[in-house]
DNA sequence: TATGAATGAGAATTCATTCAT
DNA sequence: GATGAATGAATTCTCATTCAT
């Protein structure tokens, strides 16, 4: 009779969750499985059922924790950035510690900061992926509080650290900092995309007369960043 | 068996397109419905039955056209390219034969090369769009000889292209103008999605606090090419 | 996304049939329908969307209770197969207890045992069609699983009516009744194919000259298994 | 451009078929096509563009020599009876002259018969697996008058070799011979149905304890005629 | 006659989310 | 809180047949 019919069988009951470092634990939980899905498949293959699956929880819970599907990725991407913005901002802690001796206020030169900012990214593969999904997918599918929460996280998440660019770097100006990190995610997501072609279109630019076409992520990223910091100033000048 | 109780339907047969030029321009049709289609629509929600309502065919004859409906998208993003690449080599050559006095070998500044270049994106919101979803959506499906036709044409499209750029701006080497026209792409993607955030996020980021998170297209890609392009050889420098 | 803009319809929603009776009983529920709806119709015919609609369940919950739309006809068939055999087995019994005279060891005449077997299939007029459909379509569209617990049924529901007939009929020895059965299998499948013909075919065959060639099945049936049984160990003379 | 658009290239008009024998020779191009391709792929499997293809004709073409994709089918199967009663009425003769010493009316033991008989179909693969199609598929979509002339062919093919099968076998009586003709229809039917599983149930029934389920046409069918065959007579018996 | 472009019905299955238990 | 049964919308592409050329 096994599989003739295909009932599922009960499982056991999880735990009631009352205190809330354990709701924070199961919700964590769920993250990691989330996290841990995403590295082997595409968002768009990932289906709540294999999250609560590998949870071991049932698809009920999962929407006490988590207002959708993309809510939970959302704080996937949350943690990776908060996680980013603290390893750049330690980075860039040493590296000024390291180099005060070039100038009076410790500074980078350009391609000092565009390897500590590639770097930082470089083993970050799943927030890259993320961040290349947030606008056309996380974001179209979130209520209006959630979208708002994240926002205002960001924005907590990225203003020391844009201080502190500013800071670094001689050639920035109040604002730059933000403006610097919001032109990085343009890059990122682009050459993100661009750098991680389908198996298909990999076999596809094999071919010599295609390879320019190919793009590495981190050199390019490494080239382009050195370049537009060397020019960050150099607006005024032609325009003046 | 569902084949054969089909009952003809009253509806207008279309003409028979047996000359090839007859076909390329029922293939035009159709292109130029998904067009209409997309301006005013995301790309999921279009349907290939809205296409071919949009012209007057039946969906049979979609696909007598084009094997998938990113096929379709992918045919309008190639047109879409093309014009832009003819706009741009066109404002490009006007540019050069203005400014000749500055340098024996006409040669422009980094302002005027990226004024130029977000010029003839400026107006391309289509382009644009369809840039953004090349890599994540359309790649994703198509078969191999039409991905391979794609990158063929898109290298033809863009080597000479490449070359007029190489000649334009006094710091490019050879292989920077094909470098720089894919940094574009990357930034051109990143700041697109940035630029164009759901209403529910606009209204968010109405938000005074919130507002520096706000980006927009022509300005941002303006200063960042700018920049780009005034610090393109400082690599160099820095590294020596 | 299209996941996302879903309005809540009004319909009244199902009880949830939690414990394993209240599951069994919606999977009869289910298997009801589609026994229904064979009766009216050919196979092929047959929605899913049908069946559940004639259930008052939605969609997605007949892929909660079967696998594919074979899956359940599957069922239907295992269900009219096993109360035919209950019947056959419960016939065969009866008719030995009243004819034990004739030998020691109750033993059946061909003809009567043809007409035993006959008359258990003759009103089960969807086993038979499904019986016809089992090894073109049925078994075409079976996961592996599904597949092996239907065989290993049938194999477990068939392995006592072959003894019960082999001690039924003196003529037969260990293995000749499943031998027996197969027989019948085979027997049925084609008479069943021949005597049901299209309403245009039966309209061809109502001419004299070609009533020849119109079968019924009942007849057919009895006339052919009375002469197997009665050769049944011919063989072993012209061979000897 | 190659692949980019899907519109296919013209191909050479082939001559107009004026003389009758031109036009059969043909249709005999189509029939071979459909009987090759039959041999390799599953009925449903088999588009008519496929055979048009393998033909080197157009699709329209195919519908001025066929009237439906069932009416081609409907001519191979026509054929290979045509093939097969030549067959089996050559080895009858062949038969009867060899062993006319056993009988004064040269007559043929039941296991002689049925061994002619299997052997006439066991190399007739294609015969077999279409005759298992006739009713639930074939029929099933063929307009009136193509029905009528098959039946009539049928009928005119079959009463020859009815009539042999009579003299062939001492116990047939006047109308035996069809109903020979009718049963051994039946039985190929259902054993070539049951004999030829899909690759999955293949497996399935290697398992030893499933074996059993397992049925070979050709001994099947010779032990199950020559029961048949040699019980002929026996109802009389038993009903007198 | 031959061609091949045009037609359009047709249906199984998935899966995010809800909510009765 | 936890569970998992129930929901139902949503959409591509195929392919036999027709018929204009």
């Amino acid at each position: 009779m096994s599989h003739l019919d295909k009932t599922p069988s009960m499982a056991p009951k999880q735990m009631r969750m009352r205190s809330p470092e354990a709701k924070a634990a199961r919700r964590e939980v769920l993250l990691e499985a989330g996290r841990k899905l995403f590295l082997s498949q595409n968002y768009a293959e990932i289906r709540v059922q294999d999250i609560v699956k590998s949870s071991g929880l049932a698809k009920g819970t999962f929407y006490l924790y988590f207002q959708t599907k993309e809510a939970l990725f959302l704080g996937v991407l949350l943690a990776e950035m908060q996680a980013w913005v603290l390893d750049l901002a330690h980075a860039l802690e040493q590296a000024v510690r390291v180099a005060p001796k070039e100038a009076e206020k410790g500074t980078l030169m350009p391609a000092q900061l565009a390897q500590i900012v590639v770097l930082s990214l470089s083993e970050r593969l799943l927030f890259r992926r993320l961040l290349a999904l947030l606008h056309p997918v996380i974001e179209e599918n979130l209520d209006a509080e959630t979208a708002l929460a994240f926002k205002e996280r960001l924005a907590s998440l990225l203003a020391p650290l844009s201080g502190q660019l500013e800071n670094c770097f001689g050639d920035f100006a109040p604002g730059d900092g933000l403006r610097f990190l919001l032109a990085l995610n343009a890059l990122a997501i682009g050459l993100e995309q661009m750098s991680r072609p389908t198996p298909q279109m990999e076999a596809i630019l094999a071919a010599p007369h295609l390879a320019p076409l190919k793009v590495n992520f981190e050199s390019e990223l490494t080239f382009l960043l050195t370049r537009l910091l060397a020019g960050w100033n150099a607006g005024d000048v032609n325009n003046g």
